[in-house]
RNA sequence: GGUCCCAUCGUCUAACGGUUAGGACACCGCCCUUUCACGGCGGUAAUAGGAGUUCGAUUCUCCUUGGGACUACCA
């Protein structure tokens, strides 16, 4: 055994009672990304000991995020099926008096804490049912409600974090703490230690919230004779309120972004560099890079303020990286189905919307226009001071030359090479702005010869002479 | 309150004793340009405060201040 270099194996241990968020993918991204720079292992538990806020639609919820995102894992456990496993351990612990059953009620534990506080002293467990003899004890525990604690040293204990080196703990401030609500009904920190010991768990990796519960795990783990582990506590992912994501503000849940049009590689990106940078100044990084080059010694200490607002911009980026047609297989769920009739014309439209997009969902409204017939006010066709009569003529003259177009050269390259002919004759303005208008009925879209060439001959023709039309009648009415 | 953690531009961060304190997002300006966007160029903007160590501190130590996590028969 000695000599030969342990495998790394680290865990993801999510409890299901809410769906996987920004928070948590951080975490098993950190994991997962330190398992595959070191060649080990990713293991995916789920605590669900908490039997009344546990609920299966969230394990498919994180699940699938985690699918969706690429982190797959290679072993999957599932603490409720593992109940028989902790129970052998508490066994053990009661029987070598190492824990022991409290029958201490509600109201023995408040009176104990208010008395406690009014003498200000921090509060902790009294102790009080220690010293019940164990096969009393455990006659009672057949009909009394009852709790199991660990009897806890008082001592010193400090362990190695990766990113805060040494943290000291003063044991005697814990106290006995309880590990299960009974032999069947294991608490977090016991089912957790028993798990990492079992499973082999080499290195542990989670979120600073649980610092505070290390000490208590340490303690357990050497009540077991369990080895030491190794931590890294990843700094806090904050609100903008700077404190730690909470079920409102931007803690909405990852199968959300996902369906607001976000892609996994701009959310992994964006969270690998929360937290952590690698040596040089780069920003974009494939998934190999982050893989090859993540190290705990380059994890910052303190929290980081999500920022949403540079999630955008790796996701425009990202969307931008796509090819039209993996883009356009993206879109077509997220669009009316008649939009679908003319491939084709999806495809171009896609191309050309592509580097307007921060979110797939922001293609449907954006591209309306150029499938159902816009509506605009007159006025919008009016360029600068030009007069309306001399933008209807260009308006009028730009009919012409789009009619004189074939049907077959009706393509962007054409149209753009004898329209602007015309337009560095009048005043690129005064001839292109009515035509995009006309063409788009907004005030902001890509250019005219895009939109002709998506639009076809038959269509273009029918709104220039849609716009014609109109500045004509409110020429006159004026 | 107690325990623990943390502190560089608005935000994410680089610099592991010597830099005009660098990059990215956001913002502003210019260029490209019919609009929007993309792209290019440029700009505003930071070492919380105080001691100490040192020839020299963003960097090491201590204190102050500020922020955060935990403080469940949740995880």
């Amino acid at each position: 055994m000695f000599g030969q270099k342990k495998h790394v194996r680290v865990r993801f241990a999510p409890s299901p009672t809410g769906p996987l968020n920004f928070g948590g993918v951080r975490t098993a991204l950190f994991n997962w990304l330190f398992a595959k720079h070191e060649g080990g292992y990713f293991i995916l538990r789920i605590e669900d000991t908490d039997k009344e806020r546990s609920r299966p639609e969230f394990e498919t919820d994180i699940k699938e995020s985690l699918s969706w995102l690429g982190l797959h894992w290679d072993e999957l456990y599932k603490q409720t099926d593992r109940i028989a496993e902790y129970e052998k351990y508490l066994t053990s612990l009661l029987e070598r008096n190492i824990a022991y059953y409290c029958f201490c009620s509600e109201e023995d534990l408040v009176k104990d804490e208010e008395a406690q506080m009014s003498q200000g002293i921090p509060p902790k467990y009294s102790g009080r049912c220690r010293t019940i003899p164990f096969e009393e004890a455990t006659a009672r525990a057949k009909k009394e409600k009852h709790v199991i604690r660990l009897k806890v040293p008082e001592k010193e204990l400090s362990f190695h974090d990766l990113i805060r080196g040494k943290v000291t703990f003063h044991l005697g401030l814990v106290g006995d703490f309880i590990i299960a609500k009974s032999l069947k009904e294991p608490l977090y920190n016991f089912a957790n230690v028993i798990d990492d010991a079992e499973m082999e768990i080499t290195h542990v990796v989670r979120g600073e919230e649980h610092i505070s519960n290390t000490p208590r795990q340490i303690a357990i783990q050497e009540a077991l004779g369990f080895s030491p582990l190794i931590y890294a506590h990843l700094p806090l992912i904050l609100g903008a309120n700077k404190k730690k994501l909470s079920k409102r503000d931007l803690a909405k849940s990852i199968s959300d972004y996902r369906r607001e049009g976000y892609l996994p590689h701009a959310v992994l990106n964006f969270l690998v560099l929360l937290g952590w940078h690698p040596k040089e100044d780069k920003e974009i990084l494939s998934v190999e890079e982050m893989q090859k080059e993540f190290s705990f010694d380059r994890v910052q200490k303190a929290g980081g303020i999500f920022n949403i607002e540079k999630l955008d911009w790796f996701n425009g980026y990202y969307i931008r990286a796509l090819s039209d047609e993996t883009l356009a297989l993206l879109l077509e769920e997220l669009v009316p189905p008649a939009w679908m009739n003319d491939r084709n014309k999806f495809v171009k439209t896609v191309s050309v919307e592509k580097e307007r997009m921060k979110k797939l969902t922001d293609f449907a409204g954006a591209v309306k226009f150029l499938f159902e017939l816009p509506v605009y006010a007159p006025e919008l066709l009016l360029w600068k001071h030009t007069p309306a009569a001399t933008i209807a003529g260009n308006l009028k003259e730009a009919i012409g030359i789009f009619e004189g177009i074939a049907e077959e050269d009706f393509h962007k390259r054409t149209i753009e090479s004898k329209m602007m002919l015309f337009a560095e004759m009048r005043g690129r303005g005064e001839v292109l702005w009515p035509i995009r208008v006309a063409l788009s009925g907004n005030g902001a879209s890509p250019g005219p010869f895009d939109l002709a060439d998506i639009l076809g001959k038959r269509e273009t023709l029918l709104r220039m002479k849609h716009a014609y039309a109109l500045l004509s009648k409110k020429h006159e009415a004026e």
